[in-house]
RNA sequence: GGCGCCUUGGCGGAGUGGCUACGCAGCGGCCUGCAAAGCCGUUUACACCGGUUCGACUCCGGUAGGCGCCUCCA
């Protein structure tokens, strides 16, 4: 069991998990007001190769991603399509579980939807007006924001500061202008609420995560996390809410992610909207967008276009190149080599540093050519089950099984025909039955041990 | 304007006070009947300006540029 270390966003250093602890881990899953894009994947595909990572490694884990399937965008979107909010969140929650499902890493042990978590909800919120915390208003429910003395330690950012930003609110019904609300009543419509102590309403946008963390996880937990872009304010709220409520800790470590970025480049009409998950899935497949979504560090800004795709294609077809040379072992079959050996250790440290899957991949990518370069050095032997076990950490390991057919009756009577062409050194011949197999999609390979057929990619 | 963060070779992207990251692409070579796969080599990469240091891409300061957020209905 190795210590693994995660950076604090709160703290900006490096923390321990604890080796006996459970660990707890929630990630904030998007709203779905629309179908998710790429950048929505990341931080799914991070937190649940985490929670694979830190099992495999003997600790107990448990993940859960919500749903906020209740919210302003909603209720927006729904008018604008001329559907129910409840409709519309049904069918994006439905895309949300299809697209994710899609990219082949498992689910998260709970996913949580706000909706149905609207009982916590009213007791937390009532809880803070018990307590002093929050305030009814005209419906509303607002958080007082002087009344939690800890406000803007997430963010680092001094109460002044954010007065200063503060627009005019003249026809607010906050106390401060730095309140945020808990609770807000039903208006004219809105087709979706809920009775509460203030009436009908439906809950603000940051409640909804810290009711359903701490049904899932129990307060406190070990990690929090989501994008670097709800630092403020909504991790900063939940902070307020929860710590405020309960007098307790919320989460022990916020761990965030890097936003994926465009940049100036710009995109062509036909590749410019596959920003969205399904459609990236569509074009690469899951096992380039996850080797994507893994290339960079987790916290770190990752460049999106064709080429950081195409180029994780390129990595992932080097992988399988490899494995299909050097196949993976049964269960219990043979013991690597030192070699082969240190570099799955290696690549596990790397993982257990800040989950650094960047530095992780350079030993994979290591240990391939170590082999290639010395296929018959014993101090590699088991190299293929090495770099398996590598890759099922991060999610590839289908690199490994992806459960090719084998060449059918055609393909393997025309590599016959081959083979005995070149045995008669008729090379145009040779080169003709290639080219007939290409179209049937097979790529020949001949090495010393004579042809093979690898499926085209 | 505020808070946080970033700036590495054609592209993506790690990392370290002094030693090749890695991957992709290009070019040259080896291997091959030719290819593919693989191997080797490869255009002196660390935004700019100062400083600290025997030595900085790696620490400090400044400059320029970029990114996220700055609230709950624009």
């Amino acid at each position: 069991m190795r210590e693994v270390r995660i950076r604090d966003t709160m703290s900006g250093e490096l923390l321990t998990l604890g080796t006996d602890e459970e660990i707890g881990i929630y990630a904030c899953g998007p709203t779905v007001y629309s179908r998710i894009h790429i950048g929505n994947a990341r931080p799914f595909v991070i937190f649940s190769l985490l929670a694979r990572f830190l099992r495999s490694e003997g600790y107990g884990a448990k993940l859960a991603i919500n749903v906020t399937d209740v919210n302003d965008k909603i209720y927006t979107a729904a008018a604008g399509r001329g559907v129910s909010s409840t409709e519309l969140a049904a069918e994006m929650t439905a895309a949300y579980f299809e697209d994710t499902g899609r990219l082949g890493i498992g689910r998260p042990d709970s996913e949580p939807l706000a909706t149905e978590t609207i009982g916590p909800i009213i007791d937390l919120i009532a809880t803070l007006v018990e307590e002093g915390h929050a305030y009814e208003s005209g419906g509303d429910v607002y958080f007082a924001v002087r009344s939690f003395d800890g406000y803007g330690k997430l963010s680092h950012r001094p109460t002044e500061e954010m007065e200063q930003g503060e627009g005019d609110d003249a026809g607010s019904l906050k106390r401060d202008p730095l309140d945020f609300a808990l609770w807000k009543a039903k208006k004219d419509g809105e087709d979706l609420s809920w009775e509460s102590p203030w009436g009908p309403g439906r809950p603000g946008w940051h409640i909804e995560c810290s009711a359903m963390a701490e049904a899932e996880l129990g307060q406190p937990f070990t990690i929090h996390g989501g994008g670097s872009d709800l630092v403020f304010p909504h991790h900063e709220n939940e902070i307020a809410q929860s710590e405020a409520a309960r007098g307790e800790q919320l989460a022990r470590i916020w761990m965030h992610n890097g936003m994926i970025e465009t940049g100036s480049e710009k995109m062509s009409k036909s590749v410019g909207n596959i920003f969205q998950l399904s459609e990236a899935l569509d074009a690469y497949g899951a096992e380039t967008v996850v080797a994507y979504l893994i290339s960079g560090h987790y916290r770190q800004p990752l460049a999106f276009g064709e080429g950081p795709l195409e180029q994780a294609a390129a990595g992932n077809e080097r992988l399988r190149n490899f494995l299909r040379e050097n196949p993976p072992a049964g269960a219990g079959e043979g013991v690597p080599g030192d070699e082969a050996a240190a570099a799955g250790s290696r690549f596990r440290d790397a993982l257990a540093d800040d989950f650094n899957t960047p530095r992780a991949m350079r030993e994979a990518f290591d240990l391939v050519r170590a082999v290639n370069q010395r296929p018959d050095d014993p101090a590699l032997a088991g190299a293929g089950t090495v770099l398996a076990g590598m890759l099922e950490l991060v999610g590839l390991e289908s690199l490994a099984t992806g459960g090719e057919e084998g060449p059918g009756d055609e393909a393997l009577e025309l590599l016959e025909a081959r083979n005995a062409a070149r045995a008669d050194k008729d090379w145009a011949r040779a080169d003709e039955i290639r080219d007939s197999l290409a179209e049937l999609g097979w790529e020949v390979r001949d090495g010393a041990e004579g042809a093979r057929l690898v499926p085209r990619s």
